[in-house]
DNA sequence: TGACAATATTTGCTTAGGCAACTAATATTC
DNA sequence: GAATATTAGTTGCCTAAGCAAATATTGTCA
């Protein structure tokens, strides 16, 4: 199938503030500075209550899962843990089935800051939706999701390219 | 003035694959990769291409203007210059008005991997956009831009709030 | 003019992420 | 069942960003 790419935008008159992605850019930025603004308390940093919230969700309880789950490197979430760790948000168990393995557990600090979590997150972005019809929250919705779908297409696209060396002539 | 936050998310219904934060963050994630695989060549990161091409863009031609055009600390700034000179992408020349500050300059090899950005950053965002109508990507930014809107007004009311302790009771 | 304030940049310390090499434990294969 | 491959986690080395303290230079004001 062939996908013909618009040309909204042109090198020759090209503005940053006038970008999707400068103004994606922006408003995660800013929505960043308010999340970790509102979980001060907890003494989670933005990079933590992503890792946080996954375990409290059971969406990994391994080193290398919770990688998976957050898009980290291996080495970075040890390292992460180990931060988590000494804040007593987190607990290391290695696993007796298989001693390769290390289990993530949350203590009861870190169970009581990842509880205020999904509060938090909705306010933040309820509060940067404001003036937004349903209608209009569906519509941004959708068009996030195609830009998605066109992302993950390119993605693959690139490594299908990369693994099959200059088929292209 | 008052204003009414929408009900979009609810903390116990909150799925974080359904939130604009989690889409915008996961789109930019996957642009970022794209600018940085097309740069690849030009020897320039995705923390460095932005600062480059301020520079040429003459948006900003000192430590400090840099700083603050890329939304940066100084200090960042000043190692990722420290950086980009031993690239030999860039120069520092001591102004002679003013010895504190530091005019950076453009090497040629800097000029010409500059002048390849803007070209990129269009293929790479229209990729993204591929079956968009003009309607729909104008309704899009609109979009954006009402949310950065209200990431600014957030922003300015917390700053009041902070400026001003405690006047709400 | 001489003390003090403001400004520009740098440096130290910390968190944070990517990549590659390494260790230990488990799985596979001959 | 021993050699080999795979998997899980950690560690070293690098880039990168924030905050605070330090330095150097310039501006202000009494």
């Amino acid at each position: 199938m062939q996908h013909i790419a618009p040309s909204f935008y042109r090198p020759d008159s090209y503005r940053p503030e006038d970008s999707v992605g400068y103004l994606m850019r922006s408003i995660l930025s800013h929505v960043a500075q308010s999340v970790e603004h509102q979980l001060a308390h907890t003494d989670l940093t933005n990079a933590q209550w992503i890792p946080l919230f996954k375990l409290y969700n059971k969406q990994a309880s391994t080193v290398a899962e919770l990688a998976r789950a957050c898009e980290l490197d291996n080495g970075a979430t040890t390292r992460l843990l180990d931060r988590m760790e000494a804040k007593g948000l987190v607990q290391r168990v290695r696993s007796e089935q298989d001693r390769r393995v290390v289990n993530i557990q949350l203590t009861p600090a870190g169970t009581q800051a990842a509880a205020d979590i999904p509060q938090v997150l909705c306010e933040v972005q309820n509060t940067h939706l404001e003036g937004f019809s349903t209608e209009e929250f569906e519509n941004l919705k959708g068009y996030l999701r195609r830009i998605l779908d066109n992302a993950q297409r390119i993605k693959a696209a690139n490594n299908a390219a990369a693994d099959t060396p200059s088929t292209d002539r």
